[in-house]
RNA sequence: GGAGAGAUGGCAGAGUGGUUGAAUGCGGCAGACUCGAAAUCUGUUUUCCGGUUUACCGGAACGGGGGUUCGAAUCCCUCUCUCUCCGCCA
């Protein structure tokens, strides 16, 4: 959520550079600060018919002590009778603050300097490319749901036979190598400073609002009813609201954590070529870096997470790209995002496995997450968010551009995890 | 799941209707003392909103929500959570 004192402030940057996201709707910007003006008009008044309430209140409560009984009833009677404008006003500003704040989640996150115009994902900049080649596959190389079926390591329709589609079994070398990844991902995540967390895998309504899957993808999430829970969609959400309603001293910033979560997606709607095998799934495991920043340095950490995150996929030998998301493509949050994309050696494409994301103040705005800066005042701090990394597409492309005829050999970096070399 | 008790500032812990945003202690910060430190002493120390703008003024908040009252941390209702006992249990 936006803060309201910059639109109001900067009315016409915020209008500029919401454009660059293709929001264009000025008639709710101007409702919002309408809304914003009445709210206010309406608290002054207010504030000052409480204020002579109180000053009453008190001087019943002196001449009751002195026992001038008629004198308190005449002041009672005074106060009595502004009760019915003080309601009407309290449930003014109620209404007021309401409206407003219906009104301002709907706008999404301004953009950084840095991003570009645009639609769709075809408008997206690629910024970088590592150096590992695109492997040379013979004619006869598998897709990666057909070897994970000849080497008996994932199993597709066991997963749909106790849940559904979008579960996978991993079974053997297959489910070990899921474990090697998470703690060969969770081990680097440390060694770079940051914190390992176990978080809870379910999340209250509060934890959803307040890195916005709530209201706004809502439909993303498992819900459970009877217990008004959700299942995580990624560890962001548990991982930042630990830091939900407090105040951090700016010494202790950045403020760094990690966790391997599953994590659960409803992906409604999403067909083809796009959810076979491993592409895109209901359950999957993930771990995640957060950075909590000093506003002043948070595009520098952006950068630091993105060299960490490419880091990963070179040690993994993974050919990758690095992509630069457009305004159009940018999720409503974030104020810039950067792609991470692997080759998939049999699918020839690209799949992304991580996204890496600076949202400044406004999951903070929303949450209350403050930091104490150098002169003691609270200021909205900075988060940050990555995937370091999504497992499924991982595994994806080593399979496929690792595979030969008769095996498919596991990345140096992963051995002294999986304790094999080979899947054969 | 059943019964009972409780939820107050960073922490501990007073406060059962009237200058209580809140005693006291600890912690934190600033200062005095000291070569320095400890000890001691003095002062200071919540957050949000609005107005004015370095000061300052007003409002709100004592788990969340609602009610009673001229006035609520204090009384009532409700929800959530915590603790104790019983039951169950990885």
């Amino acid at each position: 959520m936006l803060q309201i004192s910059y639109l109001r402030e900067h009315t016409q940057e915020a209008i500029q550079r919401l454009a660059i996201k293709n929001f264009t709707d000025t008639i709710l910007l101007n409702r919002i600060l309408e809304s914003d003006n009445q709210r206010r008009k309406i608290q002054t008044e207010l504030d000052a018919l409480l204020a002579h309430q109180n000053t009453l209140a008190k001087q019943v409560g002196e001449l009751m002590r002195k026992g001038e009984k008629a004198e308190a009833e005449d002041l009672k009677n005074k106060s009595l009778a502004m009760k019915e404008s003080v309601n009407l006003l309290t449930d003014q500003l109620t209404a007021a603050e309401y409206e407003l704040h219906n009104l301002l989640v709907l706008v999404p996150n301004i953009p950084s300097q840095k991003v570009q115009p645009g639609k769709t994902a075809d408008d997206n900049t690629e910024v970088f490319r590592n150096s590992v080649r695109l492997p040379e596959l013979d004619r006869k190389a598998k897709p990666h749901w057909e070897l994970a079926e000849k080497f008996d390591i994932i199993d597709f329709e066991l997963g749909n036979k106790i849940t559904g589609a979008g579960f996978p079994v991993y079974k053997g070398k297959g489910a070990k190598l899921q474990r090697a990844l998470i703690n060969f991902f969770l081990d680097k995540a440390t060694a770079a400073g940051y914190r390992e967390v176990q978080p809870p895998v379910v999340v209250n309504e509060d934890s959803g609002y307040g890195t916005g899957q709530i209201p706004d993808k809502e439909g993303q999430m498992y819900h459970i009813g009877i217990d008004n829970l959700y299942l995580v969609p990624t560890a962001e959400v548990p991982l930042t609201n630990l830091y939900r309603n407090s105040i951090i001293k700016f010494q202790e910033l950045p403020v760094k954590l990690t966790a391997y979560t599953p994590c659960f997606r409803r992906e409604a709607g999403s067909y083809g070529k796009d959810v076979r095998g491993l592409n895109r799934l209901h359950q999957f495991d993930k771990v995640e870096i957060v950075q909590i920043q000093h506003p002043d340095k948070s595009y520098q950490t952006l950068d630091e997470m993105k060299d960490y995150v490419a880091s990963l996929l070179d040690e993994l030998n993974l050919p990758f790209r690095i992509i630069m998301l457009c305004g159009g493509d940018m999720s409503f949050a974030s104020a810039l995002t950067y792609d991470f994309e692997v080759w998939s050696g049999a699918q020839h494409r690209w799949l992304e496995v991580s996204s890496v994301s600076n949202f400044e103040s406004f999951q903070s705005n929303r949450m209350k997450l403050r930091y104490r800066d150098e002169k003691n005042k609270t200021q909205l701090a900075h988060t940050l968010n990555g995937s370091a990394l999504a497992l499924p597409r991982i595994v994806a492309a080593l399979l496929e551009n690792n595979q030969s005829e008769k095996a498919i050999a596991v990345p140096n970096v992963l051995i002294p995890y999986t304790g094999f070399q080979m899947i054969s």
